[in-house]
DNA sequence: GCTGGATCTTGACTTTAGTCATTAAATGCA
DNA sequence: TGCATTTAATGACTAAAGTCAAGATCCAGC
């Protein structure tokens, strides 16, 4: 059965503002393939190169490093209409510092670099949507930054409680605690003091 | 007397691998402006929209927030061949958070975000170049916060060290603990340790 | 329903980094 | 050169977060 690409078409459209053809949709529906992962399993190892991007239709995922004390950090936590993959990686063909797992079972429209360059990339819409990604993550990251140089853990966590409420609810509390850069104990007491 | 736009047309070329013709080098000595800059002065204020981006001829810059408390902390440190803005109220033409001031005597040529978009962006050079800028900022911001939320100061430290070890020698040790997200305290100790 | 693993909470203690105050050194510049 | 300002170092103390260990709770799958 094919895949539901309606999400996918929706959010180039979205991005970039600009309309995808019914022939340029048979490009993404000809080169995109369908993938499933079961919650746990992983989309990426460190060490591999990350040969897929991935649209994320259903699902959630992590991206995260582990330390040469076994702790696992959190860099990103990714829900439907994201995309998923090691962007340094990804482009530059080298092998990826992080671990990419579903934290749910997921649905993904994925593709290769070489076929986003040869077939994706020369489709209008889809350049410019790449260029608003690579802009708004990149002041994502400046604010995500900023938080982590100069906020305590509670101040994130309360930044973290406006942003992305629904968050807390879809996701495991030692997740979040790694993800904001805290021990699952300084999570806990904080959300303790938080509620008085 | 008319600026040197060299560095900016090298730079250009070899991020972009495309070459200006003369008529394009013409369209950037049109529309960019020479700006000098006194050390401590400021590039941006925040509150205010950031009007420019400036390509940095000579000298450098921090990027930095006050936090409620009167704590500054640098977001960035820049330098000759780095572009000076701040991303998301120039593009957005927002209110910025952030303030740019001059650490060094500057020489900058600057241009607003109406003209890029009329006369700079159409050249496919500057275009490439700006497309391999996000992709390699947001490749940079990802490795950064990586050791934001993962490492200690003294591992944050080292690998600036290893790095940028030009930073060491061209920034005052207050203005490298600040982003670090440090104390100036805490980076003397560190450093006094380190040569252990 | 029962059970085993995962998740969360809490307490006691340690470690890391920040704060405040003081002195020393370096630097700018008139 | 000499003085003022900035920057850096250090000590004593405080605050924030991490660690380790134990127990409680939740929940998925049989």
């Amino acid at each position: 059965m094919m895949s539901d690409f309606t999400p996918l078409f929706d959010y180039v459209e979205r991005l970039s503002g600009k309309v995808l053809s019914a022939d340029e949709k048979q490009v993404f529906i000809r080169h995109f393939k369908s993938k499933k992962l079961k919650k746990r399993q992983y989309f990426l190892q460190e060490g591999d190169v990350c040969k897929y991007t991935g649209f994320i239709v259903k699902g959630s995922a992590r991206t995260f490093t582990v330390d040469e004390k076994g702790h696992e950090h959190i860099l990103k936590l990714s829900v439907e209409n994201w995309w998923l993959n090691d962007f340094e990686s990804f482009y530059q063909l080298t092998p990826s510092r992080f671990n990419i797992q579903a934290l749910e079972d997921m649905e993904l429209l994925q593709i290769t670099n070489a076929l986003v360059d040869e077939f994706i990339k020369p489709i209008p819409a889809f350049a410019a949507m790449q260029n608003i990604i690579n802009q708004n993550y990149t002041i994502a990251a400046q604010k995500r930054m900023q938080s982590a140089i100069s906020q305590s853990g509670e101040e994130r966590f309360q930044e973290l409680v406006n942003e992305y409420p629904h968050f807390l609810q879809r996701f495991p509390q030692n997740m979040i605690a790694s993800y904001l850069g805290l021990s699952p104990e300084t999570l806990s007491r904080i959300r303790k003091n938080a509620l008085k």
